[in-house]
DNA sequence: CGACGCGTTGATATGGCTCAAGAGTGGTGG
DNA sequence: CCACCACTCTTGAGCCATATCAACGCGTCG
């Protein structure tokens, strides 16, 4: 989910007034901060991002925290599993959302269309999370990272001269708890690649890639440091 | 997928006879080491499986490697993402399936049941991996083997008088590739666990649970070690 | 019988964590 | 407009959990 190239935003903004059917589609914005849904609560709706970033995350007893995803436009979250939500989702900016109710997913008794724009969603969110796993289970931090940078650089990065530059809109500790890793070593990557003049940072959460070749190669795990 | 406690092997049994209409659903056998699918191949099939075990994986160009899930009777296999397969997919002991056309999930014109219970099973997927995220990022390696165990004692797990055995038909490399550790590493852990008499172990593969309840408090993370 | 694959165990190395101290940064109120 | 405070980020020092490298036993298969 968090970070395939297909159905941007514009798509979202175009689907919807090319559907004055029964015009269903309702709207709604939430601030950052507040919570969309939490884990254990009935999932009745199901939203696709318009605007702004969400955040997924789970959280163990002791307060362990894994961000599952972070929710882009285009992106579609609160997939329900036996009619519950199985994480907690709140917003990092403010944030609108569009609308749906379980039923559009879960029969196909509505608008067919619908139905297979969200079912397509969650088979490309299983796509993406299978990416994840090789990410958190055999990268290490500087791959992790770089990867993290790939991503999002192709999928909501800015051009910037010749190169290219990403707003994170995360803190570090977001960062960490996505990548499976401590603030002070992404804060540490991070230093290690500006100190290789691969990236350089601006006000902490802006990244501007200087060298892509040398960080996917880093992301692929070029057997360099 | 793999290791929610619904559907089970008997439920698949069930809905085969259940469904006289036109009986398109095809079965097929295969057998250890041999591959179902491969990453990047056109995903034309969906199966579910009926009796084996289907390991699921990833390889990055240097030979890392993931097990993204195992295959046991119920789970479904073969999500297709962009009309292609996401992982490899081979079998662990001889293993049949149970057939379905990419068709019968992605659209909803053949056999609503048959479409409603493929996308039900996708659903299933995303919320277990989930869980796996949690388990990769943010779990010891005791906490990791003591979760895997667990959840598949609950799976396919056989009272063994007052205690509980499971069969683990992968090598402790795939364990290991699994949880996202080495097979030293797994291989160290076992003998912990055995050591502590929380498990005891017959000819590798075989484990009885002596003390569940301790197992359960391993895996989650309950402060001890 | 030999060889190979798998599992276990030991010794050592190291990447990332923990603990701790500062330096930015942004927000708030006087 | 500035002073203060809270929070985030960075950096350092040391340590620990897990990886790495290596040896060996055991079972299986040709």
């Amino acid at each position: 989910m968090y970070v395939t190239a297909a159905m941007t935003a514009e798509h979202v903004a175009e689907t919807l007034p090319t559907k004055p059917s029964i015009a269903r589609q309702r709207t709604m914005t939430i601030r950052p901060g507040k919570h969309l849904f939490l884990e254990g609560d009935p999932a009745d709706r199901i939203y696709e991002v318009a605007s702004g970033v969400l955040r997924l995350t789970r959280i163990m007893e002791d307060g362990r925290r894994q961000v599952i995803a972070f929710g882009y436009p285009g992106d579609t979250v609160g997939f329900p599993s036996d009619g519950l939500y199985h994480t907690d989702c709140d917003a990092l900016v403010p944030t609108t959302l569009v609308m749906h109710r379980r039923s559009d997913l879960e029969t196909a008794k509505g608008d067919p269309a619908l139905h297979q724009r969200l079912l397509l969603a969650a088979l490309r969110e299983i796509s993406a999370m299978q990416d994840h796993f090789m990410m958190l289970g055999r990268k290490s931090s500087i791959e992790k990272l770089a990867s993290f940078l790939i991503v999002l650089t192709a999928r909501v990065g800015n051009p910037l001269g010749d190169f290219e530059q990403v707003t994170l809109p995360m803190t570090r500790a977001d960062i960490a708890d996505f990548l499976g890793l401590t603030t002070e070593t992404v804060s540490r990557t991070f230093t290690q690649l500006r100190k290789s003049n691969i990236i350089a940072i601006d006000h902490v959460n802006t990244v501007i890639i200087l060298k892509p070749i040398a960080l996917r190669a880093i992301a692929e795990g070029d057997e360099d440091n």
